[in-house]
RNA sequence: GGCGGCGUGGCCGAGCGGUUAGGCAGGGGCCUGCAAAGCCCCGUACUCCGGUUCGAAUCCGGACGCCGCCUCCA
């Protein structure tokens, strides 16, 4: 039985699906103003290892994940840029899609666009006015928040608790803090929408409501994003679809931040690294592996050290791929166990790490199930036994590909010079020149390679 | 002020009542012409103070330190 902590719940619980056999899955995506960041980069990481699990699974998994297309931020980018807020988000838009696949996260199934979900918003927040759940303003439509009688329940806390500490806005027309822009009207040469209530566009909140439920169905299986989303972006969700007597996500999940020092990475504090800026010096991959090395809601600090130490890390699973001639897994196709047929300790190993995983979506401790296989199978190795130590060390693969993670046994392209030198040293050996050798070897490190004795003879790949 | 989380060996990071977590780095050895890769051995850690227990990093109480949310944020 798959498991997985619940934010509503504040525990772990066990994952029952509204139809045996699937899970509908929702995760709030990006809203396109600027670049990605390290932290979109882990969340989209830990949903797409939970996605890959999932289907490893058995289950049919359908994955929705929305672009936030109009919002204040792209308003004011494209005002800076003098271009339009449609050219802004499909900018950044395009920058998105590039970093996902670039860190070898799956295209969800579905990716609504606000913008294309404006009239069934509309209609949602005129249903609230109708039924006194939302109010006009000067500048909106606001939701009701005491309408809501559990108002809170993500956050933990009693709606009179937290309005105390609730920071007060200026010129506010809302009736309590707490209370949110559910549609804002159009100031001149702002994108708007037309509505009974006045033009305008949607608020943040009410499109995630919307999308989910238009594209999921009521009481959908899982509702994901960030811990800042908790509180009050899903809790918002919540209290409209409450409001609209719909079922709403059966669970929960929130992942952690990524830190820089002691402070959380974010846009407002300015302390971000872009994904791009990452992926320029960093295999994708190591990021994956340091993303999948910690529990996903604890905090993950990503340094320059941390990164080394995945890297490296990375390093010896490669090392095994070349060792044993690897398939390179994931990617675009998911691992599914049909495919395979696990035995002996292939099947231990299995289902030490099904175990690992199916509790809350334990990578840590399942990737050091992995790396303790890694030793078994190179063991095996060296006292002969090839057969059952690559039987293992294809579980390995399989087992974190299942989580996305692909080993790579590539054997960089070399051109014919180095090619040549590789030669000249096989020559060199085989007739006991070792100064001649030594010297070749060198050669080849000063242009980049790392050279290999095995005995097939030289093995080179890029340091 | 309210709510929540965290403090583990040089670093990263699991565990959450009794058994070696794992990775990286470091030391020693094996293998190798020498290396690389690989294997073996080595650190005996849990912020502090009390308590419960045959036994606590793990439970309870307290202290200290740190972080987050209550406001846009993945």
């Amino acid at each position: 039985m798959l498991r997985l902590y619940d934010t509503a719940r504040g525990e772990v619980c066990d994952l029952v699906t509204r139809d045996p056999g699937r899970l509908s899955m929702y995760v709030c995506g990006p809203t396109v103003y600027d670049l990605p960041h390290l932290g979109h980069g882990r969340y989209t990481l830990v949903w797409d290892v939970a996605r890959r699990w999932f289907t490893f699974r058995g289950l049919d998994v359908r994955f929705v994940s929305n672009i936030t297309d109009i919002d204040d931020n792209i308003i004011n980018r494209a005002l800076r840029e003098g271009s339009s807020e449609a050219e802004v988000a499909r900018r950044f838009e395009d920058e998105w899609w590039r970093a996902m696949s670039a860190i070898g996260v799956a295209r969800p199934d579905a990716v609504p666009h606000a913008t294309q979900w404006v009239t069934q918003m509309v209609e949602l927040i005129e249903s609230f006015l109708r039924d006194d759940v939302a109010y006009v303003t000067g500048d909106g439509v606001y939701f009701d928040t005491s309408r809501v009688s559990d108002y809170g329940l993500l956050a933990g806390q009693a709606l009179d608790t937290l309005r105390a500490g609730a920071r007060v806005e200026a010129s506010e027309e809302k009736r309590s803090p707490l209370d949110f822009a559910l549609w804002k009207f159009a100031k001149p040469g702002e994108p708007t929408w037309s509505a009974p209530f006045g033009d305008g566009r949607p608020g943040w909140h009410t499109e995630c409501v919307v999308m989910s439920l238009g594209l999921l169905g009521d009481d959908f299986d899982l509702h994901c994003g960030g811990l800042d989303l908790k509180f009050p972006h899903h809790e918002n969700e919540r209290a409209q679809a409450e409001a609209a007597h719909r079922n709403f996500a059966r669970h929960w999940g929130h992942n952690g931040w990524v830190m820089v020092g002691d402070e959380k990475m974010s846009k407002s504090l300015g302390n971000f690294t872009s994904l791009t800026d990452l992926l320029s010096h960093t295999d994708a991959r190591a990021y994956r592996l340091l993303v999948v090395r910690s529990h996903y809601r604890s905090p993950i600090e990503v340094t320059p050290a941390t990164i080394a130490d995945a890297e490296r890390a990375l390093a010896r699973l490669d090392a095994l791929a070349r060792r044993f001639a690897l398939p390179q897994l994931a990617g675009d196709e998911f691992v599914t166990p049909g495919d395979y047929d696990f035995t002996g300790r292939g099947a231990d190993l299995v289902e030490r790490v099904v175990a690992c995983m199916d509790e809350d979506l334990n990578t840590p401790l399942a990737v050091a199930e992995l790396f303790d296989a890694v030793s078994v199978a190179n063991s095996l190795s060296d006292e002969g036994n090839q057969v059952e130590a690559r039987a293992l060390a294809l579980t390995v693969a399989v087992l974190f590909g299942a989580m996305g993670l692909s080993v790579v046994a590539t054997v960089h392209d070399s051109d014919d010079e180095v090619r040549e030198l590789v030669r000249d040293r096989d020559v060199a050996r085989s007739t006991g020149q070792w100064s001649e050798a030594d010297r070749l070897r060198d050669e080849l490190a000063s242009r980049g390679w790392i050279v290999e004795d095995s005995t097939e003879g030289t093995r080179v790949r890029r340091s």
